[in-house]
RNA sequence: GCCAGGGUAGGGUAGUUGGUUAUCCUAGGGGACUGUGGAUCCCCCGACCCGGGUUCGAGUCUCGGCCCUGGCCCCA
């Protein structure tokens, strides 16, 4: 048998319903912040990818040339794309744009849990904006959705002028790979490379502002640094906010077009893939040939999120099973209309049951049933049926419809 | 790309000193029961991941591959 591709999920609809239902939270904090959802296509030209990552990227994405002899790849992350957006579609809309998304992206990695070759993100983009609150607001939105969501985490919030303050006077290559080093707290490969670079002075400061956990001590580190009061402003916010965070100097977010606030969430009960969210502040669109923007933003994985929220019960869904004898077939799916019509679930037989065992057939999601034979049909009524607690009534049809709508999701 | 543990009906399983028709539960379909449900009973459907090797004979042993799970690497 054709099996599906490796790393892709096949989703039921038990599990569909508890997804949607955690997007949904999710899209309602969002709109309640003002951001408002934006689509971007599936595949994009390769370039835009790699103009931001370089080549390395392309073997862990999935690259294909279409007719055209054009090199496309198909999104590994929605950030660059809404960037291409902006620049082509948006760059004369008033400042700031708030936008939000929640999209599938592929890469090809190694498949393991919460780990996947399609996965989906929720994440949102503030273009244009560049002040303390505008930080502020992207974090706090971010914990928003998160708690929105139900699941357990922490808020990892760092800076990424801390470490350039120790690495200044290094150019910028070799910046980089510390910091590398630094994001994968590798005490001793960063020694060695320091060693290496005959700067093993720096080594113990480097160390040591990754200890950090309030400002002051990072200052007594780095010295005062020219982004100090806005880094301030931002972290009173979140703390007047009652935003719960830890300060981390030592996030680094592997990419050199993050600018400044940088930001990370764990969930607490997940093992070695346990980061749920990412973002920060970046300048990217002059990698597109636009003009510069400032922007913030920051993706949430939705799939590790609904692993570290677990199999729980969706709410139950109100169902109606309409029951009906071969003769009165009509009469039962106009009653099965005027269910629908109401907004319920309404479900009839279309197996040519028995009077007995649609209702047993019924019984297993509905939590009533309208039956109907003759004497309902000649009367214009159904029989009622409820089937948690077995009473039944004959009814108007319009009586019962109302009776279902008013009874209230089952337990 | 690396390491470890796994793959038997849709789901969960028994079967490993190699031996007839591969066990049980559950789910699904039908019936007992054509105007009243989840019980019970009966029937049906349905599996050894794929390929090579050893053997008279492989679910079982062996090799390779694929896939799953956990970890490493990576993680935009």
């Amino acid at each position: 048998m054709i099996q599906k591709p490796r790393g892709t999920r096949d989703f039921l609809p038990d599990e569909m319903e508890q997804r949607r239902a955690v997007e949904k939270r999710m899209r309602d904090v969002a709109r309640c912040w003002g951001y408002r959802e934006v689509c971007t296509p599936e595949f994009e030209e390769l370039e835009l990818f790699t103009a931001r990552s370089g080549e390395g990227i392309i073997e862990e994405m999935y690259v294909f040339e279409d007719k055209g002899g054009r090199m496309m790849a198909l999104r590994p992350e929605i950030t660059a794309a809404v960037q291409r957006m902006y620049l082509n579609e948006a760059r004369v809309t008033p400042k700031p744009l708030r936008w939000c998304y929640f999209a599938d992206c592929f890469r090809y990695e190694r498949p393991q849990k919460g780990r996947y070759r399609q996965f989906w993100q929720f994440g949102v983009e503030l273009i244009g904006a560049d002040t303390p609150v505008a930080d502020a607001e992207v974090i706090m939105l971010a914990r928003d959705l998160l708690q929105s969501s139900g699941v357990s985490f922490s808020l990892h919030i760092g800076h990424l002028s801390f470490m350039k303050a120790l690495l200044s006077d290094m150019d910028v290559k070799e910046q980089r790979i510390l910091m590398r080093y630094l994001d994968k707290k590798d005490h001793e490969g960063l020694k060695s490379h320091l060693g290496r670079a005959g700067r093993a002075e720096l080594g113990s400061s480097l160390l040591a502002l990754l200890e950090c956990r309030t400002l002051d001590e990072v200052i007594g580190i780095t010295g005062k640094i020219p982004e100090y009061e806005r880094i301030e402003e931002t972290l009173g916010l979140l703390d007047d906010m009652d935003i719960r965070y830890s300060l981390d100097p030592g996030i680094a977010r592997g990419l050199d077009y993050y600018t400044g606030m940088v930001f990370e969430a764990f969930a607490d009960n997940l093992g070695a893939e346990n980061q749920i969210l990412g973002g920060g502040a970046y300048r990217l669109a002059h990698l597109f040939g636009g003009d510069e923007v400032p922007s913030s933003g920051f993706a949430i994985g939705f799939d590790r999120v609904m692993v570290s929220l677990g199999d729980s019960e969706g709410e139950t869904e109100r169902v109606v099973g309409i029951v009906y004898t071969p003769d009165t077939r009509t009469y039962a799916l106009r009653a099965a209309r005027a269910f629908r019509e109401a907004g319920l679930r309404t479900e009839t037989d279309i197996m040519g049951r028995s009077i007995g065992a649609q209702i047993a057939h019924a019984s297993k999601s509905a939590q009533f049933v309208a039956i109907i034979g003759r004497r309902e049909r000649e009367s214009g009524t159904v029989t009622l049926k409820n089937l948690d607690t077995g009473d039944q009534r004959e009814l108007d049809l319009s009586t019962a419809v109302r009776e279902v709508v008013t009874s209230g999701p089952r337990g």
